[in-house]
DNA sequence: CTGTTAGCGCGTTCAC
DNA sequence: GTGAACGCGCTAACAG
């Protein structure tokens, strides 16, 4: 390993000089800087990162951390994280939550030995004990979801993308091709995240005066496999809908799939809208309608609203909502 | 932040002590190392990475390297090796070349910062310069495909799938249904990963005893939109195949969509078969058939392979091909 | 069994 | 302009 004191060394210059020219902070003649970064080019000097962390506090790390890689929803808003925090020099660790609590607030603890400079976390549920949890960490930290806090919000930003608009804008366009009976395919709805799609159903049927009928919200879990169970158990006990909005796109496939097995044709005896629009929608046949939900958007808006914190030291709160777009492709007809 | 001194101080014990208590090295009386353990569990002591790094060479993460974030081959690769290292108290950090040798070469250079204490390495296309700066990382370092090199290879181990087997199912595959006009849509063939690929292909229709038509080996990228137009305008300019092997499930989908516009109805105008086996064709209609590449797998072996150079400090190389698997659903048809 | 001591590589005073 | 000296928090060798 190549350090300061080599080309310190090699030039006959002191290693404090050496870092000024190098970091270009303080004094250092035209001379002597030519010659280190010279040296430092022919040795190959590259700075020790844990040296440099332990003096500056300066890890040029961000950890993204999120609750499940295998979901195409964060595919990518990771790219726009990683390619943003690149132009900074910055990288990214990469943590997995795996949908848990209890794995969350481990990797909050693990996160107070200063192995990284700053946080964009995504979950499915925010409480107030994580978010407490995510306080004291002490690091700048971006969610990805709005989340209201009674008390201080200055630690952390919030860049999201406004959920129970994404779902209105799928109950919408389905009321707008003429549906009436629009049933609602989501998770668990103890979640934040299919509480706030349920509201936007909802709201959109009630604005066309319509009431929600429970029997039309199915419960499913996010998943292909489970939505596919979960509306198959539904038609096969005389649920009645001609139109689907599966909360994404993953249960959009597998409401797909289980209308093929029964026999239904999209979109002539069943449309389906899904909310994340990910190439998923373009592998089905027919394409399938979607909701895009900007996360590509999101995770460049994150990363710079993290580099933001880090760099700048702002030390109080901006959130940055995006806006879904209906993104029209073949799963939906009109009825009369 | 909380550090051995603060719990020296309200323990009364020094901090040698305190870290012989704290890591089980060395001698420590039962009472001593009781009083530490519950000071540092009050105080919320945990140990600062970069501290611990500099002074024991050991970072606990591994970079994971690879050309193309959005390509959901890699998704279950990431997933195994998350997992796997998680395991080992290991954090990943992501490295992405956008496919770009240049880019390869700048994020091996930033390695000599000691960041990392092994690389996982994925490229499209290995060369003895690659090779050479991956050694040069002085890493213990897992590349995911077969490169052999002229020189000394103990620095490196291969984990891998073999890609000309994947090409020779695939096309086997067809040839037992029956198909003898089987076209090959594929990448660069400049690229090692095409080229193998095709190697498979040819020898599979050797073994056939049918000779390689050159019109039939289709050039695309590797993503659906290449292989889209790719395959459209292979059939408008009169190209007769009544089977494909696409090198990925992004081509095979892009393959997919360009039939249906030409009104040829899959299977039974033509039968497409895919590589990789992502959950893309459990999207598709009919389902796709494909060569699962066991992705998962290479990634969890990727990582034990890792760890035990890491923490075993083996120094000679050592490698693991899996084979891959044929995945029959419904878009290749027997004829006669 | 415990405490003292000396760095790891770098950044930052502060004299010269 | 430059260099000597100290310390970030932790580990390990050594002396007690």
């Amino acid at each position: 390993m190549v350090t300061i004191y080599d080309i310190s060394k090699k030039t006959g210059l002191s290693a404090s000089t050496v870092v000024r020219a190098l970091n270009g902070t303080g004094y250092c003649s035209q001379s002597a800087k030519a010659a280190i970064l010279n040296a430092a080019q022919e040795l190959g000097y590259v700075p020790h990162q844990a040296a440099k962390a332990l003096k500056s506090n300066i890890t040029q790390k961000v950890m993204l951390c999120i609750p499940d890689i295998m979901n195409p929803y964060y595919f990518a808003m990771i790219q726009g994280v990683t390619q943003t925090l690149e132009r900074y020099g910055y990288n990214i660790i990469l943590g997995y939550t795996m949908h848990s609590p209890k794995k969350e607030l481990e990797v909050l603890e693990s996160l107070k030995g200063r192995y990284v400079d700053g946080l964009i976390f995504g979950s499915f549920d925010y409480t107030p004990s994580l978010i407490h949890a995510i306080q004291s960490t002490g690091l700048p930290t971006v969610i990805t979801s709005l989340y209201e806090y009674s008390q201080n919000q200055d630690f952390y930003d919030c860049v999201y993308i406004n959920q129970p608009r994404a779902a209105w804008i799928a109950t919408e366009h389905c009321l707008e091709n003429g549906h009436t009976r629009i049933a609602f395919l989501g998770g668990d709805v103890k979640e934040q995240n299919t509480r706030e799609r349920l509201e936007g159903y909802s709201k959109a049927l009630e604005e066309a005066s319509l009431s929600v009928d429970k029997s039309l919200v199915i419960n499913a879990d996010f998943t292909r496999e489970g939505a596919y169970h979960a509306f198959h158990s539904f038609i096969k006990h005389g649920g009645q809908c001609t139109a689907v909005v599966a909360c994404n796109d993953l249960m959009g496939v597998g409401c797909m799939n289980a209308c093929r097995e029964l026999g239904l044709d999209i979109p002539h005896d069943i449309s389906i809208i899904s909310l994340d629009n990910t190439d998923y929608c373009l592998c089905t046949n027919p394409a399938m309608t979607s909701v895009d939900m900007m996360q590509g958007q999101v995770g460049e808006e994150a990363a710079r609203c993290i580099m933001n914190r880090i760099l700048e030291k702002r030390n109080f709160q901006k959130n940055t909502a995006f806006s879904p777009m209906l993104i029209v492709r073949n799963s939906v007809r009109k009825i009369d």
